[in-house]
DNA sequence: GCGGTACTGTACTTGCGGTACGGTTCTGGA
DNA sequence: TCCAGAACCGTACCGCAAGTACAGTACCGC
C-alpha cells in the first residue's frame, strides 16, 4: 500500500520531468520505467495506459499550481489591505518567482493537453477544462474586490480580465520557448500588472 | 514541374487541415497520403521525412499570416492617420476576424512547434523562432510610431509590449481550446486593445 | 503461513515512421 | 517523334513504441 504509493509517485516524478523537457508524446514508457527503475508490467499495473498517466500528471500539476497561487496571493494580501495593491503585489511576486526559475518556467502541462487534443481522451480534457475555469473563478474574486473599491477607467468584462491572467502566462510560456528567451513570461506578467494598474488607478501615476 | 507543385500543395493542404484539428503527431502519413490521393512513395518523394513536412507547413503558415497582418494593418492605417488610432483599429479588425471564424481560430501551428520541441529538429525550431521575432519587429515599428506621438502613462519596454500581441493571441487560442469557448481569443485581443488605449491615451476616457 | 498486493519476465500484436528499390507514367525539349 | 528525366506507384521490409497476455514471484499484514 505505502509501497505502491511510493512507486506511483516515482513514476509521476520521472514522467513529469521528462514531459516538461521533451513533451508528452516524445516521452516513451520504456524511458519512464527505466528512470523509475521498474518494469513495463509495473507501469501498467499503476496506469491503464498513457492517457491515465497524462490525467494523473495534469491533476497533480494543477493541485501544486493551485497551492502555489494560494500561498502567493495570501502573502500578497498580507502585505497590503488594499485589494488593488495586493493584486499588483501578487503579480509582481509571481513574475519574480517565474524569473528565478533556472531555465525559465518549466512549461505548463495544461497547454500541452490543449494542443494535443486528440492525443488524450475526453476525461483528460475535462480535467484540463475544470482547472482553467477554476483559475477564472480565482482571479474573478480578486478583481471583484478591486472593482468594489476603484472605478474602472475602461469598462471591461471581469471574467475576460480574469482569463487574461492565465492567457498571458500561457502565451508568455509559448513565446519564451519559441524564441529561447526565458525572461519573456515574467515580462508579460509585468505588462499585465501595468494594465491592471492603469485600469483601476484613479490618478495616472 | 507544375504537376509536382500541385501535388505538393495538395499534401500541404490536407496535412494543414488535419494538423490544426488533431495536432501534428496525431496526424499519420498514411492518413495524409490517403486524403491527398497519392501513395506513401509519392509523399516521400516530396518530403524527406515528417520534419520536412512540419517545416514546410510552418513556413507556409507564417507567410499567410504575415500577409494577413500586412493587409489588416494597412487597412487600419487607411482608416486613420493617427498611429494610436490605427493600432486600435487594427486590433479591433483582428478581433473581429478571429471572432467570425466558424469554429474559433483554427489554432496556431507555431505554438504546436514550441510545445513539441523534441519532436522537431533544430531547423524547424529556427524557422519558428524567426517568425516570432518577425512579429516583434512588426509591432515594434507600430508602437514606436505611437510612442512618437503620445507619452506613455506607464513606462514599459516597447519590445515587451510588441511581444504581448503575439503572447495574448497564442494564450487566447490555448484558453479557448482548453475550455471550449471560441470567443475567448477575440476577447483577449480586445483587452490588449484596452491596455494600449489606457497606456497612450492622454485623457482617461 | 496464507492470501492478497505489488510487482517481474517473456513473448507477442499492432500501428507508425521510414527505407529500399524496381517498375511505370507523364512531360517538355531536341 | 522520341527519349531523358521528373513524378510518381507497389511492395516488401525494418525498428520502435504502445499496449496485451499471462504465468511466476517477492513482500507484507493478519
Amino acid at each position: 500500500m505505502a509501497r505502491a504509493r511510493e512507486t506511483r509517485k516515482k513514476i509521476l516524478d520521472v514522467a513529469e520531468e521528462a514531459v516538461l523537457v521533451k513533451g508528452f508524446d516524445a516521452t516513451s514508457i520504456d524511458e519512464i520505467v527505466a528512470s523509475a527503475e521498474i518494469t513495463k508490467s509495473g507501469f501498467f499495473y499503476h496506469f491503464r495506459d498513457k492517457n491515465a498517466l497524462a490525467r494523473a500528471l495534469i491533476e497533480r500539476h494543477i493541485e501544486v499550481e493551485n497551492q502555489l497561487f494560494d500561498d502567493l496571493f495570501a502573502r500578497a494580501r498580507d502585505l497590503s489591505d488594499d485589494p488593488l495593491q495586493s493584486v499588483l503585489i501578487g503579480l509582481k511576486l509571481l513574475a519574480e518567482l517565474i524569473e528565478n526559475m533556472p531555465d525559465g518556467h518549466p512549461g505548463c502541462i495544461v497547454a500541452t493537453a490543449a494542443y494535443q487534443d486528440r492525443l488524450f481522451d475526453s476525461d483528460v480534457r475535462e480535467v484540463n477544462r475544470r482547472a482553467v475555469l477554476g483559475w477564472r473563478r480565482r482571479f474573478r474574486t480578486m478583481f471583484d474586490a478591486v472593482a468594489g473599491c476603484y472605478p474602472m477607467n475602461d469598462p471591461v468584462d471581469l471574467d475576460h480580465l480574469s482569463d487574461m491572467v492565465s492567457s498571458v502566462i500561457e502565451g508568455g510560456i509559448i513565446m519564451s520557448r519559441a524564441v529561447g528567451e526565458p525572461q519573456i513570461t515574467a515580462q508579460q506578467i509585468m505588462l499585465l500588472r501595468s494594465y491592471i494598474k492603469l485600469l483601476f488607478s484613479p490618478a495616472v501615476q
